[in-house]
DNA sequence: ACCACCATTGCATATATTGCAACACACACC
DNA sequence: GGTGTGTGTTGCAATATATGCAATGGTGGT
C-alpha cells in the first residue's frame, strides 16, 4: 500500500468511475482497476461495489477511505511540520504554460502547492505551448510547463508529468476534403493547417520528410486551439496533441485519423533552468509535481 | 511513500544500523540506504543523523516516527474492523518448520499472525528441514516453512518469503584436510560431510556429477546443524544454506569456501496444500506473510 | 598505519507496473 | 431481438522500478 494508491482510491470514490478518474489522473483505466484490485487484496475486503453505472463504496470500503482521508492528512500535516522553516518562504514564482496545459495539469498542481506554500507570491502566464520553452531559457518565467523538445536546451532541466499522443484531425463531415475519401490518401494533396513553428510542427514536417512527401498547406496558424477550430470548420487536416483535442469544446466537430507511421508522442512535464533548480522556491515546486 | 517503508524505517531505528537491520529484515543494505534516501526526499527533510557509530533521529525523524506509528497502527486498525468476522476465527494451523528457519522467519510471522487472529489455536512443530515438504505433501501440518524444491509436487503451492544461498563451508582451522591447501583442489579427494537426503544434498550430488566427479563422503547426518558442527569438528568439508550458518553458535570455528560454478540459491518461503488455500486460517497466514 | 565497520553509489539484473487491445457483461434504444 | 455504447477486467509486451553485488569513501579503534 503507497500513499499515492490512497490518492488515487480517494479520486474514483469521488469520480464512481474508472475512465472519468483516470482522466483527472492521467492513468488508464486498467492501472486503475488493477490498483484497486490490490487495495483490496491487501486490506482483505472489497472496497467497491461494483453496481453497473457506478462504483459505490462497502462499508469497508466507507472505513478505508476514513482512513486514507486520515493518513493523507497526517502526512501532509508531517511535511508542513517538518518543513515548517520553508513553508513560510515569501519568494515569488513566475510561471509560463499553455491555456491547455492549465486546464489539465496547473490546476492540480498550483492547488497542492499553495497548501503546502501559502505565502509564495505565485505568478502565472498563459498563452502559445510554443513560447513556453524560450520563456523559461531566457528566465522571463521561472519554470514552465511544456512538451520535451527533441532537443532540450543546454541549462534546461525536463521532468516528466504525463504523455500525450500526437494526433492528426480532419473535419468530422466528410466530404469537405476530397482527398481523405480515397483508399489511399495522396499526403501531399491534403491540405493541413498547422503551427507556424514548435514541436509539433517539426515533428510533422519529419513525418512528411520521412515519406518522401511535402505537405500542402493550406494555412499556418499560432496556437493548437486555433488549428482546432479551423479544421472544424473544414478547411482541412491539422495535428494537434491528445491533451488539445480532449480539452476542445469543439471535441465533436472533428475526427481522429489513423495514420502510419504514428507521431511520438509528447512528453508534458515541468522544465526550469537547471542552475536555478536550486532555490528553495523551485524545489518546493518539484518536489509537489513528483509526489 | 509505501507502508513497507514505514515498518523499514522502524526497524532501522530500532536498530540503528543499516546492516543490522538488513538482517532482520532480509534486505541489503544498499537497499536500506536507498529506501531511506527516498523517504527523506519525499519528507523534503533528513530523517537520520549519520553519527559515526549510530543513526540517530532528527527532529524531523521523531516526527516521522510518530507518524509511521500511528499510520501503521490505524491501518492494523483498519485491517481488523474490516475482517472482524474473520478476526475471531477460532480454526487451528498446524505449521511444520526446521529449526533454523524458526529463528529467522518464525517469530516475525506468528508475531503479527497472532495480532491479527489471536484466537486461531497455533500449533508449531520444528524438525529436520527435510521433513518440511513431505509434512505439506501428507496434510500432517497445514503450512511449512520450506526451501522451495526443484521438482514442487503435484498439489502443492509455494509463495517465497527470501533466498539463501547455498555455502560450501571448511573448518577455519586450516591443515586438518589437507586437500584444501592444493593451488587446485581436487575435488573428489575431499571428505564431505553431507545430508543423507533433501535439497542441499541432491544440488551437492548435480554439482559433483556436472563436473565428471564423484564426491567422497566422510560423513552422512541428518540435519544442517550437525553438518555445521562436524566440519567445526575438522573432520570435512559441507554444504549448508547461510541462514544455517548465521545463526549457527559454531560461526566462528568455519569458513566458507568460494567455489565455481556457485550452488543455486535456496527460495525460502510457505509451502502448503493448494486446494487448502481456501481455506481462511490459511489465506489469513498467508496474507500476513506477504505484506 | 592498518584494519574493521559503516553508509553510499555504479552497474547489471530481476521484479513489478503500465498501457494497449481484446473481452465479458449490463443497459438503453431502435 | 439486435446493436451500440458504456462499464470493469485480463493477457501480453514494453517499460520503469527496485534490488543485490561489488567497489568507494569516510571514520574509529588498535
Amino acid at each position: 500500500m503507497e500513499y499515492k494508491d490512497l490518492r488515487v482510491f480517494l479520486s474514483v470514490v469521488a469520480a464512481q468511475n474508472l475512465n472519468r478518474a483516470g482522466q483527472q489522473l492521467h492513468m488508464s483505466a486498467s492501472t486503475l482497476s488493477r490498483r484497486i484490485a490490490r487495495m483490496e487484496e491487501e486490506a482483505g475486503a472489497l472496497l467497491f461495489k461494483r453496481d453497473p453505472g457506478a462504483l459505490t463504496l462497502t462499508p469497508a470500503g466507507e472505513l478505508f477511505r476514513q482512513h486514507a482521508e486520515q493518513t493523507l492528512a497526517a502526512w501532509e500535516s508531517l511535511r508542513s511540520a517538518v518543513n515548517a522553516d520553508v513553508s513560510d518562504m515569501e519568494g515569488s514564482l513566475t510561471l509560463y504554460c499553455s491555456v491547455t496545459a492549465s486546464y489539465s495539469f496547473l490546476a492540480d498542481l498550483l492547488t497542492r502547492f499553495r497548501e503546502r506554500y501559502p505565502k509564495v507570491d505565485l505568478r502565472v502566464h498563459t498563452g502559445d505551448a510554443a513560447e513556453s520553452i524560450p520563456r523559461a531559457e531566457s528566465g522571463e518565467a521561472d519554470v514552465v510547463i511544456a512538451a520535451r523538445p527533441e532537443q532540450l536546451p543546454a541549462g534546461l532541466t525536463f521532468r516528466a508529468m504525463a504523455s500525450s499522443p500526437l494526433l492528426f484531425i480532419a473535419p468530422r463531415v466528410t466530404g469537405t476534403v476530397p482527398e481523405l475519401s480515397r483508399a489511399e490518401i495522396r499526403w501531399n494533396q491534403v491540405p493541413m493547417v498547422l503551427s507556424e513553428s514548435g514541436l509539433a510542427r517539426s515533428r510533422v514536417d519529419q513525418w512528411f520528410a520521412a515519406q518522401g512527401l511535402k505537405p500542402s498547406i493550406y494555412a499556418q496558424v499560432s496556437g493548437n486551439e486555433a488549428i482546432v477550430s479551423m479544421v472544424a470548420l473544414g478547411v482541412g487536416v491539422g495535428v494537434v496533441p491528445e491533451l488539445v483535442l480532449k480539452n476542445s469544446p469543439l471535441l465533436g466537430r472533428v475526427r481522429v485519423l489513423s495514420v502510419q507511421p504514428e507521431l511520438e508522442p509528447f512528453a508534458i512535464g515541468l522544465c526550469a533552468q537547471t542552475q536555478r533548480i536550486s532555490d528553495p522556491v523551485l524545489q518546493a515546486l518539484w518536489q509537489t509535481a513528483v509526489f
